[in-house]
DNA sequence: CATGAATTTCAGTAATTTCTGAAATTCATG
DNA sequence: CATGAATTTCAGAAATTACTGAAATTCATG
């Protein structure tokens, strides 16, 4: 591995927890050296980077295409691909997360849904589908939340964040003001 | 493995999802099956259901204990430790949440923290501490966001929940309600 | 403090995943 | 449509991770 200090400890840094999640280590290690890099580097910059075989980069730049986090760019009479991340760390973050939805939520919802339509064979069964439904009842909790605030632009998203927990004493600061407002007319609102 | 088919294909998914993440297929279907139980299981109780060695079965409910996902009871006049899972699947998010948290947030902040203290040697490595600084504040950001939020009880967590984006409209609602009251006499607050 | 049921540890093996080099393919260019 | 630079594929090797059975340990009980 050829690298500036500083960026040497990041990559390898990524590459460990790139095996604590699914990603291997090289992919990481890969998408830490793109994310950091000034400029798009090609296939031949990463093996001389990272000092892996020109095979292993191509495998796992398909890899990180596959999960959308990369970016093709060209330089004019080169015909090699060059490859970057976004510059918004936002927009990573939400491609990560669609990413990961779809590769973890998704099957698993449909598992649960498939599982919950069976009829019950044994009292056991009973209690495992009702175990299930509440797993269910959570996930799609979160995923009607998730697809609600995936499409905020980067500054409402920030502002929702700054919120956090605040937003349930603003919600009932909303109440109290709103049913002033109506003069104790109408029954509460869901 | 010896189980009723829909709990085996609830475990089999299970164990799939496992390997999607950094748990391995073993503790993944340990952990559905506690789940999915109606009463505690002790060690020979999983290995029968899932015909894995007794040793893999002790290494796995070590693992499971680390990330606090697994409650240990017993039973009168039995030596054995029973295992099962929390009864509410939000607090069994919270715990995930917190443990991949400290495993994999934590340890990458560290890092980030360490190398933006360095001086940069080269305009590359200038470069890679502008990117490591705008993943910083984002993580920041998000772990705020998060420390705030955790304690809520599972109620409130629910309203911000199905609140979603519409915080964002709500805030607007709540800023001219407020500087109506206010009459225009202050400048803008943070 | 000896017994034995229950559990854990651990060295070796099995299974899986990752990585490589060689061969095959792609595709712009003359 | 031949050439060759660039890339991809893929079978096997290397590395890692998971699993097992045997031995060691733990600990309530007599």
């Amino acid at each position: 591995m050829n690298l500036p200090p500083l960026l040497q400890s990041f990559v390898l840094h990524f590459g460990e927890m790139g095996s604590r999640w699914g990603i291997n280590r090289t992919v990481g290690q890969i998408y830490a050296l793109l994310y950091a890099s000034s400029k798009p580097l090609c296939a031949d910059d990463i093996v001389d980077a990272l000092s892996i075989s020109r095979s292993n980069v191509s495998m796992s730049l398909r890899e990180l295409q596959a999960w959308n986090l990369v970016i093709l760019k060209h330089i004019p009479d080169d015909r090699r691909d060059y490859f970057t991340t976004p510059d918004d760390v936002w927009q990573i973050l939400r491609t990560l997360a669609e990413e990961r939805k779809k590769r973890e939520v998704d099957p698993t919802l449909s598992v649960l849904r498939e599982l919950l339509m069976q009829t019950p064979g044994s009292e056991e069964e009973r209690h495992a589908q009702a175990r299930l439904a509440e797993m269910q009842t959570l996930i799609e909790q979160l995923t009607k939340w998730y697809d609600d605030v995936k499409h905020l632009e980067t500054e409402q998203l920030a502002t929702l964040l700054n919120l956090g927990a605040k937003v349930t004493r603003l919600l009932d600061a909303k109440d109290r003001i709103v049913s002033l407002g109506r003069k104790r007319t109408e029954p509460k609102t869901s």
